[in-house]
DNA sequence: CGGAATCCAAGAAGATACTG
DNA sequence: CAGTATCTTCTTGGATTCCG
């Protein structure tokens, strides 16, 4: 893992683009690479890859490698980017709110 | 305000740079754009007022003007920045634990 | 003072090809 | 299947200038 302070969290692992749908898609429960990219909308093999990479270096997500032919490996979040879920359905929430009665 | 999902949040008014200094800052009383300007580090005057009008568009923050000469501008954060403000408070706290006993 | 417009440099993301 | 590397394109941010 990495990093100083929240900015770089918000920077880094979920202001840029497919980030929150990823995290989402994981939380879902979809593991694998392969899924992911056909699960989330628009994103292609290599952004995916690189999210995923950030998302390891910044502990939200965990990365599990299978010694297999083919190769298999899985993501799921750690228990810091399952906080980060709920908060993400809170900010969700709250936004909703905030647009309908302000 | 404006909007459709979360997402548009997270990319648009916490997941770009300075962003979370700013919300800080005007959380901390700080009001007007040349005092922001100073507080922040290293935010030019053009990006400021790009990133006032966006929270501005996205209800996180509101606006008032002082018809003086000079002109006075203050900007306060909305009930929904202010809840804003508290998760990131609350990321920050989590983020630290996770970094320390992972 | 607050803010918009312009121009330019730096970074993010799309498309492809290639390795283990 | 998972992941890296390269190249091109688009978006973001930095520096400067002008207007009310």
């Amino acid at each position: 893992m990495s990093e100083q302070d929240v900015t770089e969290v918000f920077e880094k692992c979920l202001g840029c683009r497919y980030m929150v749908a990823l995290l989402q898609k994981i939380h879902d429960g979809v593991r694998r690479p392969g899924q992911l990219e056909r699960a989330v909308d628009g994103m292609t093999a290599k952004v995916l890859s690189e999210r995923l990479k950030r998302l390891v270096e910044h502990g939200v997500v965990e990365k599990t490698s299978y010694p297999e032919i083919p190769p298999r490996v899985e993501y799921t979040l750690t228990s810091f980017g399952q906080r980060l879920l709920e908060i993400i359905d809170e900010v969700d929430e709250l936004h909703r709110r905030a647009r309908i009665k302000p």
